[in-house]
DNA sequence: GTAGAACCTGACGCTAACGTCAGGTGCAAA
DNA sequence: TTTGCACCTGACGTTAGCGTCAGGTTCTAC
């Protein structure tokens, strides 16, 4: 598929999936013209990208992370990498949780005051 | 307090509470000087709005949340901006959740591999 | 009354993740 | 073979949340 075909698939844009190759997350063939060309696999793993992106890892974050993704990260560096990811995302679950518990409280004061 | 004394306290730089101030976040008196003057009751705001920021919100997000906050929000739009960013709050949840659950599976996987 | 730390107001710099031209090329259909 | 849409490569623009001078003032201590 090209490229717009995998970004109307994927949700995102086609600026999007460029700057994606840009950095070094998504590889792709080449038409004898230079258009590029995505196998159909893509589609989820730009999607696993936007998981990631959401939970607030940056590109070069993900990009370090790839080839644990990929390959299956059996050296020291990478799982510790991946554990240190999985800590973070613990810890911004927690704030998370602590903004919704703050927002709560602010949303129940204000029905009581309503009453 | 004086500024300084604030961003120590608080955890968050100088800049950062100018910054603020300049979002229509935080109030300050005025020495006859010009220097800013807040309440010890600061320290408690601005952690809040560190909160809120880990959360993903923008300062005008919490500038529009801020009159709910202090004043109890009843009016309906108020009321209807608490939940919706609730349930925006509760949608960030469940990513940052798929997000951690996929890195998990990475991870299981790179284990078994490493057996 | 003076040194020096803390403060003031601009105002420009920075990074990430794209948006948005501009100017030119590939490609599928009629 | 000529539309005309999709695609290409630069390259500059944008937004948020500050960092970081610069150049000047206030406050506190001695």
């Amino acid at each position: 598929m090209r490229i717009g075909e995998l970004a109307k698939q994927s949700g995102v844009s086609v600026r999007a999936l460029r700057y994606y190759e840009e950095q070094g997350l998504l590889e792709s063939e080449r038409t004898p013209g230079g258009q590029r060309e995505y196998e159909s696999s893509a589609v989820d793993r730009v999607r696993f990208f936007q998981t990631l992106y959401s939970a607030g890892l940056s590109s070069r974050r993900i990009a370090e992370l790839l080839p644990c993704i990929d390959t299956g990260g059996t050296t020291k560096e990478q799982q510790a990498m991946l554990q240190s990811e999985r800590e973070a995302l613990a810890h911004r679950m927690a704030e998370l949780q602590e903004a919704s518990a703050r927002l709560d409280e602010v949303i129940t004061a204000s029905k009581a005051r309503s009453l």
